[in-house]
RNA sequence: CGGGUUGUGGCUCAGCUUGGUAGAGCGCUCGGUUCGGGACCGAGAGGUCGCUGGUUCAAAUCCAGUCAACCCGACCA
């Protein structure tokens, strides 16, 4: 039979004033509410009220596991080096792969994530394509040595992962897996309240994409993201925006303008009285092989280094001897009349551009009226800039919003980087060995919860969506002394328990304030208030923590009601 | 790993400049008054001042080292 929480029994100590090592709300307010506790930096204890909304989440992500035919499992957290020295993983993963060694001296791995463990899991028994595909996942804590582990829950160095491996015969397959693992991703996303997009993370050469992040949107979020209402989302660094670019101040043809000390974008675009977006902005860099090259963007626009990358290889920005030595002049370059043996590559948005003001190459000189074509003429147009907010949406034109997210999951097609690798091998329908098409996927659980407090609090406390939420329903009774208050909410508290509600009882002999500030505090959806008067009268007080609403209800009928309330939100 | 900040009862912090008796508020215990939005009065308990070394008659305070935590940058659920 089902039983309510006595709140004088619960192990959740609350801080009436904000610890000191915590900046962001969710770090805050999970702290404040007695939910979890640093026990290390990046390394965290689920008090008993976090661990409730931990296996509420938990139970989302296996129901939709299971039901796009997933199966449960568990690998061992440990695993040996020599999974990661056949993988390469051993020497690339760096510092982050936690480390240990037996009394024997033999190393091994505290699981990041589970290719390897899972790879190796299939390969001499997963033989054939007959029992393809085969997706298998596991809920685990997971370490990663984290440069700086920070904002609570939010990037610790162990975490509570749900990792996922798919195991299909071909590439059609793969993306098939792949696909129903992101429905299944946003429905997760969906159920614990979040409101998440999904963000492409990398676009694939196949066509498609190989990899999508749901990102929550938050403040505190760590990742710079636009998206749109039509649906494109994309990693700022990654999108490929449509720039709207401002013609430069001057007539159609070359002038030289004194600019003396104007070295910055926003004091050239102050002199000439025009916005930043009519100037053009020149970085000078070194390439992946040494050589100097200028690239030009707009000036109100971020010189985007992941893309540079791209084209560029290893590069790097070009300090002031470098300058010197290749003949530039800092704050002053521009496309005409570059030096000998300096490359020019222009963003691809200033391409239709035919009225440039630029640096003159010539310390306190600037150009206007610069046309492309006649004046210089680039190595390339290339996609060089970080999109921002009212840039064109690459799908459909529309103005692209900015925000910030926090990474709760990721879906991956792997392809057979490991199953080749480890050479993990089935025997397909022609009786050929091939190495497994293979997709990963994640949910950062812990991660989950803190992005869902960030998104849900206000100045009182958290505000859990009843999904996740410890308890759904908390009743208060308000008086300890008065038997006729104590009698009616603790019937209440057990007949809620009863209908299968999670129903936590403040009993504690404590003033109402208290009780109210810390059932505020610790978010629980909706809340039963028991006092004198209106027990008296037969009625109790029913408040929504989301929207503060408060109604009467009888105490006949306030079971009934909640039960409706709770089941309703559940989802 | 670079830059910044901070380590003083369980929590938030003062004291440090100018060395000499370790403080406040919250929390905790006991008694009383209160009792629908983190009450009030009284009495208590609780601290090797992160650690190590140095200077000094004397160090929370000055010096050196060391450790830890947090915040800002490059990477990621």
């Amino acid at each position: 039979m089902a039983r309510y929480m006595p709140m004088s029994k619960l192990y959740a100590p609350t801080l009436k004033e904000d610890p000191a090592e915590a900046e962001l709300a969710s770090h805050r307010l999970l702290l404040r509410a007695g939910m979890i506790r640093r026990t290390a930096s990046g390394v965290y204890s689920y008090l008993p009220l976090a661990w409730r909304s931990i296996k509420k989440i938990e139970a989302i992500v296996r129901e939709e596991m299971d039901a796009i035919g997933a199966e449960e499992m568990l690998c061992p957290i440990l695993s040996p080096a020599e999974l990661w020295e056949e993988s390469g993983r051993w020497g690339l993963y760096g510092p982050e792969l936690m480390r240990v060694h037996d009394r024997h001296d033999r190393d091994f791995a505290l699981g990041p994530t589970h290719e390897e463990t899972f790879t190796d899991l299939v390969r001499g028994e997963l033989r054939s394509y007959k029992q393809l595909p085969l997706s298998l996942y596991q809920i685990q804590t997971k370490f990663r040595d984290e440069r700086r582990p920070r904002f609570g829950l939010m990037r610790g160095r162990e975490f509570i992962m749900k990792d996922a491996y798919s195991f299909d015969a071909n590439v059609e397959g793969m993306q098939a897996s792949y696909n129903a693992m992101k429905d299944a991703y946003a429905r997760i996303c969906e159920r614990c309240g979040l409101e998440a997009v999904p963000v492409v993370a990398d676009s694939g050469q196949i066509g498609g994409d190989t990899s999508v992040e749901f990102m929550a949107i938050a403040d505190a979020g760590e990742a710079a993201i636009v998206y749109c209402e039509c649906g494109y989302a994309a990693d700022e660094e990654a999108a490929a925006a449509s720039v709207e670019v401002a013609e430069g101040p001057g007539g159609p043809e070359v002038a030289r303008v004194q600019t003396p000390g104007l070295g910055a974008i926003a004091d050239v675009a102050a002199f000439f009285e025009v916005p930043e977006s009519a100037c053009r902005k020149s970085i000078a860099i070194l390439d992946g092989e040494g050589k100097p090259v200028v690239c030009i963007v707009p000036g109100d626009h971020e010189f985007n280094e992941v893309k540079a990358a791209k084209v560029f290889g290893e590069f790097s920005m070009m300090d002031d001897g470098q300058l010197e030595r290749a003949g530039l002049v800092k704050g002053f370059i521009g496309p005409v009349g570059l030096p000998e043996g300096v490359a020019l590559y222009c963003d691809q948005s200033l391409r239709e551009s035919t009225c440039w003001l630029v640096g003159a190459n010539e310390v306190d000189y600037h150009l206007t009226g610069v046309r492309p074509g006649r004046d210089f003429e680039p190595a390339g147009w290339l996609d060089l800039v970080s999109a921002h907010e009212g840039d064109g949406c690459p799908e459909c034109g529309r103005p692209l919003h900015e925000a910030r997210g926090i990474e709760v999951s990721q879906v991956f097609q792997l392809g057979t980087k490991y199953s080749e690798a480890l050479h993990a091998t089935f025997a397909d329908e022609d009786g050929r060995e091939k190495p497994f098409q293979m997709g990963c996927y994640g949910v950062g659980v812990s991660r989950t919860l803190a992005a869902i407090v960030e998104q849900k609090n206000d100045e009182n406390g958290i505000i859990w969506p009843v999904s996740v939420a410890p308890y759904e329903v908390s009743v208060l009774a308000l008086s300890m002394k008065d038997a006729s208050v104590v009698e009616a909410a603790e019937r209440l508290a057990a007949e809620l328990a009863d209908a299968g509600v999670d129903v936590i009882y403040d009993d504690r002999d404590e003033r109402a304030g208290v009780k109210f500030a810390e059932a505020d505090l610790m978010g629980f959806p909706y809340q039963l208030v028991c006092g004198k008067r209106g027990i008296a009268n037969g009625v109790c007080e029913l408040k929504d923590r989301a929207t503060g609403e408060r109604r009467e209800v009888s105490l006949d009928d306030a079971v009934e009601t909640l039960v409706a309330l709770v089941g309703d939100a559940r989802n």
